[in-house]
RNA sequence: GCACCCGUAGCUCAGUUGGAUAGAGUACCUGACUACGAAUCAGGGGGUCGCAUGUUCGAAUCAUGCCGGGUGCACCA
């Protein structure tokens, strides 16, 4: 039994109590965790309710406490109750068996989550334009939606793990604009500059560079100037090449931008972050998903024509929006005059891929095999031999899209008319996974040697700006925190090799940086700051990492049979009355019930994961990962387990080690951070 | 102008579907290492939860109105 369960079949003793003998029907019985432990482990406010509920169905007046005394009764018959307690105004305080809990949470013995006959959730990430090197901006989309896939999978669910690429757009035009007209490159050049380039300045950090000289370019030199229209007609043409395919100027595009992606997903890896599918922009529009979703709109009758107006001539979707009192009716421009369609459109288009709605698919070819066998998948556009084996991609019930708060307005258009042209399937299908953006401090522009306006100074952050150049790249941190990091690591385990050093502090800087932008919550702006984000100590990954690390290094230095004594004892406590009773002991007082709390917060883990699910709020587990290893941390502090001598007390303390080890361990690896052997 | 987000300790942030005395980290001050690893632990000071009214047994949390900050509202792409 785990804890969920249990707390189950206690609300459900409320539930069942409050009918049989007041004859109410409770909704749902909540329960909460009682601020502090000495007030017990399961509290019950129902009895406040039911006193309003109680005078609504009969008139009769009963106060909380008399209430919470019937109520009382019911749950002191539960085997797994030693005692309850009527509190404060009305409060239902039930503590648990510790002892009998113990035997049974350290007999628990985690599974993996059966994900095969769940329905498909699809979860889109990173999507970054592939111009240039990723910014600390993009990791923090990177690592939530990596998280939340982690958090669905620990939840059990089945999920498929997208990164769109945007190999048409501007973006990517405007660096092709670079090669070919500021540095006046062809494809065969463009390859032989990048087969120069060194791993500290690798083909993704020339564009950055490329891209930031082109801004200037359209501004004629100046970065607050106009842009001049001649130079725009550049970018113009190359995206007209583009959207043809077929021509020189698209090969070029398509070797800079899957050169870069390359370069993004080295990047991704280096945080432990995959992907099952790339799919391809240019995919979309050579296999014609457009089309098909323009047939299905106008079938619909989602989108109509607009003879006549200020819209005249396109195709537009009426769109209603609540102001306040008053409601009034605003159109989206789906497809415009000139008959081109924008990119509300288009991502209409794609989302009904997504949730297998279009009627249409993509071909596949391997991308990218990793050293464990998992492989990559990217979109074509030209048909492969038949019988090639792959996994069946899209058709998900679920859709979220990882995207920051800034897109807020075209998403829910987006939702809107997919479920406009498929009602069966609704609104909720589509979700919106936004976050807050990452901004730069006043401060950390100036580490950068970024100079500034008295304007920008004034402001409370500023927007990172690929354009300008104005960003922390994401290596560039990783580098950092790995310098950092391997020199703590040197300190404190000189007889490492130098592999293990470095593979050591590669991970320390993983838990750094994914903690670092996982502990705030997705509504936050995130001021960027050098040295809280290069920091180890405090509320830290490597904080969290070094709990784990020292449960570990426990069972290193405690002798095989001392553990195996640990366990035959605590698996006899259920059995063993006399033994059940000195459990009890150990585990009362105020030391014995600092322990106990411990073991129930660890055991808050799978209630946690689905929580998060729910919210989609990848921090709650952040921060109770962080409170879990705090609170090994003191228990380290104030326990001396190897050197215990009462034979009861040590096998409680190792059992709790254990079950502390299981559950730091599993939460932190949902988190993306893995536990080294030392550190 | 309209929509969405934010306002909690000096600073950076948490705060479950409304619940018991509002919590962390950091900074500052004090103490604990010939170590189951000090990337740690313990203690201290520090709060009109932006302001006001309302809803109720109970409000940081819900409602309304203000104040302050941010973002988004194109036939751009």
């Amino acid at each position: 039994m785990t804890l969920t369960e249990l707390q189950q079949k206690l609300r459900e003793k409320i539930r069942v109590a409050a009918r049989d003998t007041f004859g109410v029907e409770l909704q749902q019985v909540n329960a909460e965790t009682p601020p502090r432990a000495e007030l017990g482990d399961l509290a019950f406010p129902v009895s406040f309710e039911l006193a309003k509920l109680i005078k609504q169905a009969t008139g009769e007046k009963q106060n909380p406490r008399s209430i919470a005394e019937k109520l009382k009764t019911q749950l002191e018959h539960v085997e797994e109750v030693s005692r309850v307690e009527i509190a404060g105004a009305g409060y239902i305080n039930v503590f648990y068996d510790r002892a009998k809990l113990l035997g049974i949470f350290a007999g628990t013995v985690t599974q993996d989550k059966e994900q095969l006959d769940r329905p498909k959730k699809m979860v889109e990430h990173t999507s970054i334009n592939p111009n240039k090197a990723a910014h600390i901006g993009h990791v923090r989309n990177s690592v939530l939606g990596d998280t939340f896939v982690r958090v669905l999978k620990a939840a059990g669910d089945r999920v498929e793990v997208q990164n769109y690429i945007d190999n048409t757009g501007v973006q990517v035009a405007d660096v092709v604009v670079g090669f070919l007209h500021l540095e006046k490159k062809n494809l065969d050049e463009i390859k032989a500059v990048d087969a120069t380039l060194t791993k500290d300045y690798p083909f993704d950090y020339y564009c950055w560079d490329l891209y930031t000289k082109v801004g200037l370019f359209y501004r004629d030199g100046s970065p607050g100037g106009d842009v001049n229209p001649e130079k725009v007609k550049l970018r113009n043409e190359v995206l007209h090449a583009l959207e043809e395919g077929g021509n020189t100027i698209a090969e070029l595009a398509d070797y800079v931008a899957t050169r870069n992606v390359e370069c993004i997903l080295d990047t991704m890896e280096r945080l432990g972050i995959r992907y099952d599918l790339l799919a391809r922009e240019s995919d979309i529009l050579h296999l014609h998903f457009w089309e098909r979703a323009f047939e299905l709109m106008k079938k619909t009758g989602v989108i109509r024509y607009e003879p006549e107006g200020r819209h005249a001539g396109c195709w537009v979707m009426p769109f209603e929006s609540h102001t306040g009192t008053e409601e009034h009716e605003s159109d989206k421009i789906i497809v415009r005059s000139n008959g081109t369609v924008t990119y509300t459109g288009k991502d209409i288009a794609y989302q009904l891929w997504k949730l297998g709605k279009l009627g249409l698919d993509f071909h596949y070819r391997v991308f990218r095999n990793y050293d464990d066998g998992h492989v990559l998948w990217a979109t074509q556009t030209e048909t492969v031999a038949s019988g090639t084996e792959r996994p069946h991609f899209g058709g998900g019930v679920t859709v979220y899209n990882v995207i920051d708060s800034r897109q807020s307005y075209p998403q829910e258009i987006v939702a809107r008319g997919v479920a406009a042209v498929v009602p069966e399937i609704g609104e909720d299908a589509s979700v919106h996974f936004s976050y807050e953006m990452v901004a730069l401090s006043p401060a950390a522009c100036e580490e950068l040697g970024i100079e500034l306006s008295d304007e920008d100074r004034a402001r409370p952050y500023i927007e990172m700006s690929g354009r300008k150049g104005l960003g922390v790249k994401a290596d560039d941190l990783i580098n950092q925190l790995e310098a950092g990091a391997l020199t703590e690591v040197e300190k404190r385990n000189p007889e490492l090799s130098d592999n293990d050093k470095k593979a050591t502090a590669h991970e320390v800087a993983v838990a750094a940086l994914r903690y670092f932008l996982l502990k705030f919550t997705r509504n936050t702006v995130i001021a960027f700051d050098f040295k809280e984000a290069l920091s180890f100590e405090g509320e830290t990954g490597p904080y969290c990492q070094y709990a784990a690390v020292r449960t570990n290094s426990i069972f290193r230095k405690l002798a095989d049979e001392t553990v195996a004594a640990s366990d035959t004892l605590i698996s006899q406590i259920a059995g063993d009355s006399a033994l059940r009773e000195r459990v009890s002991e150990v585990l009362s007082g105020e030391g014995g019930t600092e322990i106990w709390s411990l073991v129930m917060l660890s055991q808050q883990l799978d209630e946690v994961i689905v929580q998060c699910r729910n919210s989609a709020e990848p921090a709650n587990l952040a921060k109770y990962t962080f409170s879990l290893a705090r609170a090994f941390s003191r228990f380290y502090h104030d326990h001396r387990i190897l050197t215990e001598q009462d034979e009861v007390r040590r096998g409680v303390l190792i059992a709790v080690t254990k079950i502390i080890r299981t559950q730091l361990t599993t939460a932190l690896g949902i988190l993306g951070i893995n536990v080294p052997e030392q550190m």
